[in-house]
DNA sequence: CGAAGAAGTGAACTGCGGTTCAATTCTTGT
DNA sequence: ACAAGAATTGAACCGCAGTTCACTTCTTCG
């Protein structure tokens, strides 16, 4: 038996779809669901075409794992804002701050991430993403209750609606332009303390 | 020259363009974009496939123009529920009412208006349909402000934020249901009730 | 009625991108 | 070095849905 799979081989193996993977990232990042067809990330990744399928059984496998590799970074980003902070009307300031200013530094991947047309596994995936999101404000909104800073709420209901809020009011410029195709970025950095604001409010806490 | 087009023939003409475009729309409010090819519109409406390309030039701009018919509906529905009401926050309350009450008997066509992917011409119209759910919240927000029973506050990102409020606390489960597939209705008009409640106080309405 | 020409038809075409696979190149252990 | 067998390649394949077009059917009016 002359082949066995040495850890030189294992190696490079799981190299190889580390380069795939990242390649594709950097494509979604880049030119969004859109411009990441499986010619181009074994274009980038340096490899053939039919090699992509020797990590991936298929490219929804492909895309559902970039989207959850990109996902979970900002999921965590506005974690750990909310996290830091005292006060509940802080942490929501700090979770949109924290938010915006990614969406506004990488405007092609958050429409990608959040509203972007693409495979349904990515759907799905998204479903959790924004589960992942309202999770962190869940926690946020509690701790504000226990503190007695936020009146008793249906910490759900308002978990869910401020993601909404924050995607909607922040993003959907964003989307526009990129669904436009230009990468330009409107004035919504004013917007920012306003929706602040709005969601201070929202959630019952006096700044 | 022996033919000229009569009253006769321009009627069934459009008739013929009002069949194809409500065949599409009823294909819409059941299966959603996934289930309008131009083939099945074509069978439902009682016409050759080939025929459609004499009422509309592409697929996209009957599906476009099945979506602005659509959405015109909801929005008017919501803007004259808006008007009618009093203060400010009974009218965000009969707003989500409207809203959440007609996407639960319509889930399926909740989604397609929302969420679903489609045609890019889609997406664009979809911007100006929730710029239409934003201008008939900003008109209530500013009526209040006026009334002062609101605080002042900057009209178009509270109206856009609860545009997103209300859509991702009522809509996102329903697009779950609707992505997987199954057009059961989740529990959500417990939460409608909630979520009333958390869009008066984000507005800053006392009730 | 009959010619002119539009409306209607549906099978065939097309473009696109995911997927496959026979051939080639590498790696391993004797 | 060599055989066994895996990894890699990339051109060909395939399925799908939008679109086209040669042909048929219908309508109009002298």
């Amino acid at each position: 038996m002359p082949y066995r799979r040495t850890p030189r081989v294992e190696a490079r193996l799981s190299a190889s779809r580390e380069r795939i993977l990242s390649a594709a990232l950097a494509i979604v990042a880049e030119h969004g669901y859109a411009g990441c067809s499986v010619a181009a990330v074994a274009r980038r990744a340096g490899v053939a075409t039919g090699s992509v399928y020797r990590h991936f059984p298929a490219k929804a496998d492909l895309v559902a794992e970039v989207f959850r590799t990109a996902s979970r970074r900002e999921v965590d980003a506005v974690a750990r804002a909310a996290a830091l902070e005292g006060t509940a009307a802080e942490a929501v300031a700090a979770v949109i701050e924290t938010f915006a200013g990614r969406a506004l530094r990488a405007p092609r991947m958050a429409y990608a991430l959040l509203a972007e047309p693409a495979d349904p596994a990515v759907d799905a995936e998204r479903l959790v993403f924004r589960r992942a999101y309202a999770d962190a404000i869940a926690t946020l909104i509690t701790r504000g209750i226990a503190a007695g800073e936020l009146p008793d709420q249906d910490v759900q209901v308002s978990a869910a609606a401020l993601v909404g809020a924050i995607g909607e009011a922040l993003v959907a410029p964003l989307a526009a332009g990129a669904a436009a195709g230009t990468a330009r970025v409107p004035e919504v950095t004013g917007d920012t303390a306003h929706l602040i604001t709005f969601a201070q409010r929202s959630i019952g806490a006096v700044p």
